[in-house]
DNA sequence: AATGAATGAGCATTCATTCAT
DNA sequence: CATGAATGAATGCTCATTCAT
């Protein structure tokens, strides 16, 4: 008895992620609008009726999809696990593109949707990056007062380097850029931090 | 005749951009698969149907938005108009921060239709990327070649000022940030260049 | 065993009069096409598949409903069960007061389906109606025949008083009226019967 | 050009009768929750979304029928405009009984959805019969003063006369009885005001 | 017998596009 | 050229019914 109930929520849980990965595909390809109830149903090989048994609407399949992956993206963003400043930029950067590659068709349907959901972009950008921006700017100024980094404006500072990561990941985001593996990810992460650190000049 | 021929061309040329700019302001401010043709009609100030003497589908309209509004994103990214290195910098993210406020209407479309419209994205996303990023890197490369510029890998640099750019732009397009005036541009572009070329290092 | 089996039976039974007391309660409140299955195992504190072990389909218990409440009705408009003509008639209609506001939900269910249900519009509406008013101009024949009443036309008559006791009894099953009591149901059946024996005049 | 104008808000309203009128056929033929747009729409001989030009929604067809035909109806159910008693009576029912037949298909909606539309039974059965009881009951009070009535209770009167107008209409109303004429109209309604007036007993 | 997840036909509504005026 | 009423295909969602457990 009670094992059936466990087993039929293990399976209703399931079921959910199934269905929420088949819509996060389905958006990412298509775009929330464009992308049908019908679509998503096939795609998740059930009917349309049983998308109902577990979200409430297709706007509910959207605001599921963000959830499940915005709090890591700002999560993963954050520089404060390493010892070394170099460690600190590179750890931050690998974990960064190898985020943004495992749950790039959830990301992508985010990135693409905030610019016209008040709702997300609000909740989800705004906040999120008001939020990141601020602890990279304490953290960089903890650094600058060490004598590690110049005294530069810790506010530019933390944008410039949010602006590098974002658009960094935009074309994979976009599909249109993938990392060959763990090793090209490191690389281009050391020569971003080496670029970051010690500039462009001679 | 023949004037009032080209007078008539002129004001059918008139009709194309205020239709443009009308559905310029709607997908901006809807997104495109949720603006309708009523609302640029009303917001044209004209009916339904004129919009087809003018436009051959909704699509065509868009497309004539990005048509407009993307070449000149490339152009602005452009490196290549300045003396000093320090000057060529400052004036590039210049000239990108004037150019996405005056065009944030026709740029957020732009920057929103293309993660779900695989004709905006191969045409003018990747093709006009690619080229940018040629561009600087050739450009990089003479600088690297001449003694200027550190011996970096010229690709990567150019990836970290493009990601720089495009990143620092984002907030702007997605309307989340505005510049004050002329003066903050300047500051923002000198404090980022500055960063860019000496880096975060004491 | 012979035993088990009548118990089962009974317990069947028990089933089938709980579910058709909850369909009778949802229908009432929301009309037979606004009520869900759903709504109506809810009510009945079962799951949805149960009903379908006692009841065809959802058609089946609406009929079933009719079925069980309209015979009901023609029996108790009779007016042949009381010695004195005044008696006859207070008696038929505090009987069909009583009826109307114990059986409320499953006659307004009637009541509101006869209009869009042909089934019902005829099985019952028609056929019942028309054996009651028949059964009435026998009745009032007699009466006029034997001196008691006026030299009415009998069928004309019929259809008055039938007419005046579904008129008065459409507030209650619209729920609009409720009887305060029994006394208040006499009373109100006395006055009726006056006037319809006297009549308005002075 | 005025003219045409004028010509365009005509059609536009003939429209609205068209398919006003057909919805209310097919309500009336199928209910409310029974009729599809597309039944409505091949009955008004259009498209569907021609429907939507007209009215905001399905309910809002439901409304407007009905408040197209509710307040006629309780104009109808008036009685004071005639001289003699008698008259009045004979009156009022023949106006009853042609209102009734002339627009049987658009009160039947308002007849049979009632039932189960708050708004509906809210708006026009609960407060035009309130005020319909208080009207007849003011008559009659003052009928009763003069002497020409017997002293019975003003108020039971009101809802027997009024119920007994009802319960006559009924049948007219589900469609199962139709007068053969006007002549057949007013002899019924004479034969009623007999009744009323003098009563059944010898 | 009881359950409730799965099904898919069916519905109201929207909206790009056409075309008669 | 301008208009806006008419069109009808397409969509998100509901719910009676089935059936494996």
């Amino acid at each position: 008895m009670l094992e059936s109930l466990a087993r039929r929520q293990k399976q209703a849980e399931e079921r959910r992620k199934q269905i929420l990965a088949a819509a996060a595909r389905v958006f990412s390809r298509k775009g929330y609008d464009r992308a049908t109830t019908k679509e998503i149903a096939a795609e998740a090989q059930i009917s349309e009726g049983t998308i109902y048994n577990y979200f409430a609407s297709k706007h509910d399949l959207l605001m599921s999809i963000i959830k499940t992956v915005a709090p890591g993206l700002f999560e993963t963003l954050d520089l404060d696990n390493a010892e070394q400043i170099k460690q600190r930029f590179v750890g931050g950067l690998e974990f960064l593109f190898s985020f943004v590659e495992e749950n790039q068709e959830m990301l992508s349907v985010l990135a693409s949707e905030a610019w016209r959901n008040e709702e997300i972009l609000e909740e989800w950008i705004i906040v999120g990056g008001r939020e990141l921006l601020k602890r990279a700017e304490t953290r960089l100024r903890q650094l600058i007062d060490s004598g590690e980094l110049r005294p530069v404006d810790p506010a530019i500072a933390a944008r410039v380097i949010v602006a590098t990561g974002v658009g960094l990941s935009l074309p994979v985001l976009l599909g249109t850029l993938e990392f060959s593996g763990p090793e090209e990810r490191r690389k281009t992460a050391e020569q971003v931090t080496d670029l970051l650190l010690h500039g462009l000049l001679a």
